[in-house]
DNA sequence: GTATTAATACTATAATGTAGTATTTTAAAT
DNA sequence: ATTTAAAATACTACATTATAGTATTAATAC
């Protein structure tokens, strides 16, 4: 196996915790994803999701405090580490080099 | 599901299929994605996913004529479909679009 | 304490990723 | 013509990632 490996999905995830910075948990990251993907995001697909990551490496998480709103368990926060950084740089950047091997003819349909 | 879902080496798959237009079968294949990507692929698992993306309708697939080199089973080359095209340029399409929504403090290590 | 709410945790299954081994097809060697 | 070796694809099995439904927890209002 590869050594930074980084499925679709997660990458979209981590992509989304950064664009989040700061208010990044559960429910912000969800309609982000939405809001930008143009797809439908399950809490449960998301949170595995999340748990892969730090578990990865590529998030860090921290509990919130608790809000003066009604109810509500705790919000757990991410962040995106150094190392999660560095595999989204890494993908983006095979898939560029990839890109550019392509020829112009081979999309004339 | 997605309407068109694209797994990672998927992606890599079917980039390398368009980089090696008009030559693109099995060993070019994994060769182009070894050279370009920094990481070694089996032939089995470059096999399934070919399977795959042609069955998906993102790949089409003709068998090629006996050449004239010592022995060898004929060799089946592989073009991009423009369905196969406009998922690419979906996936590339909506990374673009999530990195533009994170702020530059998100990256303050 | 009980109800209500916001959120996360758990569990299960489908899709994708990965690789080892087997088989087929072809032409060269004899 | 038969055997042999090479080049390629096909098959099979298992690991990881994707997905979603349901359960549980923790906090506040009453």
């Amino acid at each position: 196996m590869r050594d930074l490996q980084l499925g679709g999905f997660e990458e979209i995830v981590l992509l989304s915790v950064a664009a989040r910075f700061g208010d990044a948990y559960g429910v912000t990251i969800k309609l982000h994803i939405e809001a930008n993907c143009d797809r439908k995001v399950s809490i449960g697909a998301l949170r595995t999701t999340l748990n892969r990551l730090e578990k990865k490496g590529f998030l860090d998480s921290r509990l919130g405090e608790a809000t003066s709103m009604r109810g509500g368990k705790r919000k757990r926060f991410y962040v995106v580490t150094p190392f999660g950084k560095k595999a989204l740089d890494q993908v983006m950047e095979e898939r560029k080099k990839l890109w550019q091997t392509i020829p112009k003819t081979a999309f004339n349909f």
